[in-house]
RNA sequence: GCGCUCGUAGCUCAGUUGGAUAGAGCAACUGCCUUCUAAGCAGUCGGUCGUGGGUUCGACUCCCGCCGAGCGCGCCA
């Protein structure tokens, strides 16, 4: 890769096609709890006009005997302040008018503040979304331009368990994204180079079984891998042993004689160069590899609804590898090291904090992040550092978000520190998150594998839930068709999957067991959807659907509709916390509540037969909604809803 | 050794700027299908939030010590 692409990267920038910025319309919050939230704020700065409003927020009560909504803002303002949280309240409410929206509001214990919605409002706003206004969230009031970099399988290796987590949290994340009007970028930065490319190109050209590769590509390639790292090993041990025979008092030979006495490792390397140079022969297997994994990927993609605006692997960024560590060089940010470059620690940071050092024996010694081998060759800290720099040049985005495993963290520091400091300005434009996940590992604790030891592949989880799902269907259900039945299964099983998945928080390992993955019980995908067809069937059994649903009158009386009809204003707010905290689980958790509200309304207020017309049309009206936020939410979790289950 | 993450009910896990009596699912037990889908609902049982201190009006949440688990620690990604 010699000619030198990269003086200004921009210049030879290839176009990719990626997504339009949303039209934000900014508007009136059509929540109430935003707009109490901005009169109270307005208060809080009219007693204290130097303060930080930002944080004085307005969230749901945790218990509905307190009232709707609640703030505790002002203990903790009045914590800082030195003032009596009480008196403060009592100051900040003499200012505060939000009788269009609330009942009088009360100050409570230490100083908490609790609204009571006005019946009225909550009407309104009920009545507001069944007229298709708002579905209960507000367009962010800034739209932000996002990458999101997630899934990233490798070329040449089947997808595993172990994707799952990265590729269903950063789908989630990205949908609820661009839900809230924030422009999307979804980057699959695919492992398509590396040293292992010797090893394959070498299994290529000699150990290649063209039936098995037609057949299947993949497997083909990971049988090939394996073989030539058996090859290795044996070859390894067999010149170690002839090594230790010749001269048993030579400590260092063995190791000498491994590097040298293996034919396939040499081999292999030879291979590497070869592709590295441009071999026309190695590029094109090279190629061919990228291309097959690359259908197997967008086979399972598919299958979960993945899509990405654009996939630039790790090769991507070969042509400006060089010029990434001249310039590093050059600014001194990296530096040579036993014949490598290495970015080290500039000492800014307190050792304890510092990345580029690690504790060893008492002494704080360096830990660099290489940027290039003695042999010439770049590590993934480069290419990564390339990728960032790609990225804010292509896109400028204000964020870039890593949906990558929680192991990888002390690489993501540096890595976000190494940039700054290469890049300092354009750093300040752009906020790097790595957005971490724990391990899945099976009933033993440690990760999880086949009862064989092999790893799970996801095409063969995804299979079993469908097939788990369909048993569960069909008892079910006999009656239904089996394409129908099929079709349920498919939404049904791929959701018990993916919500199984995004319901922990994400920094827990979790242990995989294949019940609970795919179980229908409880706090589940299913739970959810079947609270929907529910609903559904309601409608079903209507004989005029849509012409009850024009202009509904809400009128929410029974303890049960009430509640299900507080929880449905709260999906907005739910909604900006996952996009704030990177969180899919609080969605869940949200849409969990809500089918549970639903489902409490369902056994105690009859819909259909209600007592009277006026009733009717009102609760339908709230099922409908209930049905909407349900699908909604379900969607931008990346789960399908089916009609009838 | 050093660093990171974690320790909540028998099991698997939630717990939203430090906030009001710590929640759910599974498991166990008890009721509820001639009324819109029982993949459901109602209820019982079950926790000194690893442990000992500290900060605070208030701590599962923040700070320190200890115990226990997992992960990571120069030329793989």
């Amino acid at each position: 890769m010699g000619a030198d692409l990269s003086r200004c990267a921009s210049v030879f920038l290839p176009f990719y096609p990626c997504p339009p910025y949303p039209s934000v319309v900014k508007s009136f919050p059509v929540l109430p709890h935003k707009q109490i939230e901005l009169k109270l704020q307005a208060a809080v700065r009219a007693v204290l006009p130097d303060a930080d409003v930002s944080a004085v927020l307005v969230r749901p009560c945790p218990d509905p005997k307190f009232g709707d909504y609640q703030s505790n803002a002002l203990m903790s303002l009045a914590k800082q302040r030195k003032l009596n949280p009480r008196q403060l309240a009592t100051d900040t409410l003499a200012k505060l008018d939000v009788n269009e929206w609330c009942e009088t509001v009360e100050i409570a214990g230490a100083g908490f503040l609790n609204f009571r919605l006005k019946v009225s409002v909550l009407t309104q706003t009920l009545e507001a979304a069944a007229r298709g206004e708002h579905l209960f969230f507000d367009k962010a009031s800034q739209s932000k331009t996002v990458v999101v970099d997630f899934s990233s399988p490798n070329v040449a290796k089947p997808m595993h368990v172990g994707h799952i987590r990265s590729t269903g949290i950063g789908d989630a994340l990205q949908r609820t994204l661009r839900l809230l009007g924030h422009r999307v970028i979804s980057d699959n930065h695919i492992g398509d180079w590396g040293t292992q490319f010797g090893m394959l190109i070498c299994g290529y050209k000699h150990l290649l079984d063209v039936a098995a590769f037609k057949r299947s590509p993949v497997d083909e390639l990971v049988r090939l891998y394996k073989k030539i790292t058996e090859q290795i090993q044996k070859e390894e041990s067999e010149a170690e042993t002839a090594a230790w025979a010749k001269n048993p008092n030579d400590i260092a030979v063995d190791i000498e004689a491994r590097d040298v006495g293996s034919k396939t490792v040499n081999e292999c390397r030879y291979e590497l160069v070869l592709l590295q140079r441009g071999w026309p022969e190695n590029v094109a297997i090279w190629k061919e590899m990228i291309a097959l994994s690359q259908k197997q990927f967008d086979a399972i993609y598919g299958r979960l609804g993945v899509k990405f605006d654009v996939t630039l692997g790790e090769s991507f960024y070969n042509p400006w590898l060089g010029e990434v560590v001249a310039s590093l060089l050059a600014r001194g940010i990296a530096r040579e090291s036993e014949g490598a470059v290495g970015v080290f620690s500039d000492g800014a940071l307190p050792p304890k904090e510092d990345p580029f050092l690690v504790n060893r024996d008492g002494e704080w010694v360096a830990d660099p992040a290489l940027v290039r081998k003695s042999d010439g060759g770049f590590n993934y800290m480069t290419t990564d550092l390339a990728t960032i720099d790609y990225r804010l040049k292509t896109w400028a985005p204000d964020e870039i978000v890593y949906v990558v495993d929680d192991r990888q963290g002390p690489h993501f520091k540096k890595l976000f520190i190494a940039f700054t400091r290469w890049q300092p300005d354009a750093a300040g434009k752009v906020k790097l998150v790595h957005v971490g996940f724990g391990k899945i590992l099976g009933d033993d604790g440690r990760p999880f594998k086949t009862r064989s030891g092999d790893t799970v592949k996801l095409g063969d989880l995804l299979d079993e839930a469908e097939e788990r799902a369909f048993k569960i269907v069909s008892e079910k259900n006999p009656e239904l068709p089996e394409a129908q039945r099929r079709e349920i299964a498919r939404v049904i099983g791929l959701g018990a999957v993916k919500y199984a998945d995004l319901l922990p928080n994400r920094q827990s390992d979790y242990i995989f067991n294949w019940d609970k993955m795919l179980a229908l019980q409880g706090n589940t995908a299913p739970y959810l959807q079947y609270a929907y067809a529910r609903i559904k069937s309601i409608f079903r059994k209507l004989e005029n659907p849509e012409s009850r649903i024009q202009n509904p009158e809400l009128k929410p009386a029974a303890p049960e509709e009430l509640a299900l009809a507080r929880h449905l204003l709260n999906f907005g707010i739910t909604l900006e916390a996952v996009a704030e905290e990177l969180r899919p689980n609080y969605l869940c958790n949200y849409l969990y509540d809500l089918a549970s509200h639903f489902s409490r309304f369902f056994e105690n207020c009859p819909v259909l037969k209600a007592d009277d017309a006026a009733t009717r049309d009102s609760r339908l009206a709230l099922c409908d909604l209930t049905a909407r936020v349900l699908k909604q939410g379900l969607e931008t979790l990346g789960i399908e809803t089916v009609e009838q289950m």
